[in-house]
RNA sequence: GGGAGAUUUCCCGAGCGGUCAAAGGGGGCAGACUGUAAAUCUGUUGCGUCACGCUUCGGUGGUUCGAAUCCACCAUCUCCCA
């Protein structure tokens, strides 16, 4: 299949610039193609999934993918889409981030030279000199256009400063730049970047008189048109340490019906016939799509091993004959037992599955505290030592379970 | 530079000097129903030794028996005029 054909067909392509010309040139040439990131935060999450996904999928057509990451614009932060300016980032920070960023990228994109590059526009952006920059490029850009566009709308409401208002001059600049030195022809995005990209893409026009391509794809929503991969602690993060590979299993595991096949078409390899299957399922059946995905995407991010143990210590939960193999473990110290127990609230703010005393009593009068499959009911319930001999499972809700273990502390 | 206004708990947003841990909505969590879904309904949503106590309403002081509510100064933001 075409690459332009299985993009389209998985659902990712949203805007393109010129969809015959882009449809040829990704069909019968090999061509250099940028994405740019945000090095803002120290861990990829599922937003950066989506486009690494894309771009993944283009290297293996055979593209060249110019990763470029925003080391100066982050010292600016995009006003796209977003109500308040954004905090600025120290070079430090930055820096810090785009380590990791290439780290985490590295599993999805083969970086070895000739197959891929990665770029930092802070190589171009912070040597320029402002009144030559402002001659040669910001004669381009005209304000009145500028201010029309969507993504400024909103800040316009609420306040807008030329700062922010450069970040679109530097991301065409951006553009231009790779253009003559690396003969990039097309810029991918998500669709709140498509103002961005056409920016560049006039800008490689108005300069040097070339055709370049831009081309957005759909942003990773619910059918109801909320950001997806969002928890209650914040985003979904690449990182198995800012969340687990289990949190991540469950999470896909847990999407809703309607954006099952959505996920599977934009952030899995299954081929888009295979999916096709999975879309007749109806009702309970859904579900087995959802193990897949959840296996799929975790076996992208986390490696085979760890998605297999993330399927089973989820079968093992949620289904029968229980097992306790993989769930996740909290060890206490025989020190935080007092006369050879320990207060149940205690326990749950030690095991980390409550923040705060009041918020385990308020569980545990609503009866959402289950231990050894018992529901508990009194507040000041205490596990005695010799029941703790065993490992006993607390359970918070139906999804959240711990095993803890008795230790003896190594002190004594 | 001059003038007007704002700042409330995770977010939005009410809030007479006492009855305010602070309305309402969103979000979160839990319960019921289910398919580890969605929708719906119910409860809950500062902390603790929990029918009682403690710490919150941008910051610091002050007025009061008593302040999120009044005053002063500082900080930040928005708006209008220049």
């Amino acid at each position: 299949m075409d690459i332009f054909e299985e993009l389209q067909k998985r659902d990712l392509v949203a805007q393109v610039t010129n969809e015959e010309k882009v449809k040829e040139i990704l069909n019968n040439r090999k061509i250099h193609f940028y994405i740019g990131f945000e090095p803002t935060a120290d861990s990829l999450h599922v937003g950066h999934f989506v486009q690494i996904m894309i771009a993944s999928r283009m290297q293996k057509a055979g593209h060249i993918p110019i990763i470029l990451f925003g080391g100066a614009t982050a010292l600016i932060g995009d006003p796209s889409g977003k109500t308040d300016m954004r905090k600025m980032l120290t070079r430090e920070e930055i820096e810090h981030n785009i380590e990791c960023f290439k780290k985490q990228a590295s599993k999805f994109i083969d970086f070895t030279p000739g197959k891929a590059m990665i770029v930092n526009n802070a190589d171009w952006l912070s040597g320029l000199n402002y009144i030559e920059f402002l001659r040669d490029i910001g004669v381009h850009f005209s304000v009145n256009r500028m201010l029309a566009a969507e993504c400024y709308k909103q800040r316009l409401e609420r306040g807008l400063t030329f700062f922010e208002m450069n970040y679109m001059v530097m991301q065409g600049y951006d553009f231009l730049v790779l253009n003559r030195k690396y003969g990039c022809e097309m810029e991918l995005g998500g669709d709140d970047q498509w103002s961005n990209i056409i920016a560049g893409v006039e800008l490689v026009r108005r300069c040097d008189q070339k055709e370049v391509y831009g081309l957005t794809f759909k942003l990773l929503t619910t059918s109801e048109g909320k950001k997806m991969g969002k928890t209650e602690k914040g985003a979904l993060w690449l990182d198995p340490d800012k969340t687990s590979p289990y949190e991540f299993y469950q999470y896909w595991r847990n999407v809703g019906d309607k954006d099952v096949i959505n996920c599977m078409k934009m952030l899995t390899y299954l081929p888009v016939e295979e999916i096709a299957e999975y879309e007749k399922l109806e009702g309970q059946e859904i579900n087995k799509a959802k193990e897949i995905l959840a296996f799929e995407i975790t076996k992208l991010v986390h490696g085979e091993e760890e998605a297999k143990k993330c399927m089973q210590s989820a079968k093992a939960l949620f289904e029968a004959g229980r097992s306790d193999e993989n769930m996740p473990k909290f060890k206490i110290d025989k020190s935080d037992l007092t006369d050879d127990k320990i207060l149940i609230l205690d326990l749950l703010c030690k095991a980390e599955m409550c923040p705060s005393k009041s918020e385990a009593r308020r569980l545990i009068q609503q009866g959402g505290i289950t231990v050894n499959d018992e529901k508990i009911t009194d507040v000041y319930h205490a596990i005695s030592k010799s029941t703790l001999e065993k490992d006993i499972i607390v359970r918070k809700g139906k999804k959240v379970y711990k095993k803890i273990k008795l230790e003896s502390s190594h002190t004594e």
